[in-house]
DNA sequence: GTGATTGCAAATTTTTTGCAAGATA
DNA sequence: TATCTTGCAAAAAATTTGCAATCAC
C-alpha cells in the first residue's frame, strides 16, 4: 500500500537518480504535466506536452514513462471505464470519485472512510491471500438539471 | 445502483423476452457459462461454450451479447487490470476480492461494509453529481506457501 | 564515451463494426 | 414471414516492442 506523494520537481529528479534513471527532458515534461492534470491517460499527457511546444514527445515514450513510474511507485494507475489506463501523481491513500460520463476522475480525501473501511477489513481473513490494497471508487455521473436526455 | 440477482435460466429468458431479446442458443450458452464461471470476460467465454461442443460461437458475438446484458444491468461489469473487462452475473451490491497475480475476481459478501460505507458516502455532499455506484475492491495477491491457485 | 532513453513504425491485443446469411418468434 | 442475431473479416483503439539514433551523465 502506498502513501507517498511526490508534487516537488526537485524531489522529483532525486527520485528519478535514485533509482538509476536519467533526467530527460521527455520525464521532466511527463512530471510536470500529471502534476497539472492530477489524473491523466498516455494520449492526455501527450496532447499536452506537444501542444506545448516547449518539448515533444512521443507515445511510445509517454506509455513507458508513465508505466515506469507507476512501476516505481511514484504513480497510482487505474483502468478507467473507457478502457484506457488513468495514472495519478497522488498516492496517498484516498478515495475516487469517477465520473462515468466524462470519464473524469477527482480525489476524495476521506480519512475516515479509509480508516473505516480498513479496519474493517483487516479484521477478516482471506485464506491464501493477504490483502494488497484497497481501492473504493464513487461512481457518479453529473446531475442534470436541463436536457434530461432522450 | 443495481440490486438484482439473476442466476435461473428460466428467469433469464424472461429478461430476454421482457427486453425484446430472442433467446439464441448462443444467449443461453453466454449465460450458462457466465452462471457457472461468475467472473470472466469474453475470450473466458468464448473459449468455455466453444470448447463445451454443444453450441457455437464467436467472439464478436460473445461481445456484443456480454454488452447488452450488462447494458440491461443483467451482468456487472469492470476492467482488470490485465485490462479486460470481466463481467459478473451477481449483480448483487457486493464488494470485490481481486487477485492481482491471476487476474481472478471472487465476490466477497459484506452486507454491514456494505451498508457502513453507504451510509458514511450518503451523508456527503458531492456538488453537481449524483452518486450512481459505489464500488469497493479489495486487492490481494496470493500467500504464497503451498500454491493455493486453481 | 557509454549505457540509458527516445522516436518511429510495425506488431499485439482487445473490442467494435458492417453486412450478408441464418435463426427465432 | 419479418425481424432479430450471428458469423466473418476487417477496422479501431490502446498499448507494446524492436532497433537505430540520440542524449544524459
Amino acid at each position: 500500500m502506498n502513501t507517498q506523494k511526490t508534487t516537488d520537481l526537485r524531489e522529483f529528479k532525486n527520485i528519478l537518480k535514485k533509482h538509476g534513471l536519467k533526467a530527460t527532458p521527455q520525464r521532466i515534461a511527463v512530471h510536470e504535466t500529471m502534476m497539472k492534470l492530477g489524473h491523466a491517460c498516455a494520449d492526455m499527457v501527450v496532447d499536452e506536452i506537444n501542444s506545448s511546444g516547449t518539448t515533444s514527445v512521443t507515445a511510445a515514450s509517454v506509455y513507458n514513462i508513465l508505466s515506469q513510474l507507476a512501476l516505481l511507485g511514484v504513480y497510482g494507475h487505474r483502468l478507467s471505464a473507457n478502457n484506457k489506463m488513468y495514472f495519478d501523481v497522488n498516492t496517498f491513500k484516498h478515495v475516487h470519485m469517477y465520473d462515468c460520463e466524462n470519464h473524469v476522475y477527482r480525489d476524495v480525501v476521506d480519512n475516515d472512510l479509509m480508516t473505516m473501511v480498513s479496519e474493517h477489513l483487516g479484521r477478516k481473513k482471506f485464506r491464501g491471500y493477504s490483502i494488497k490494497d484497497i481501492d473504493i471508487q464513487i461512481i457518479v455521473h453529473p446531475t442534470r438539471r436541463k436536457a434530461p436526455k432522450a
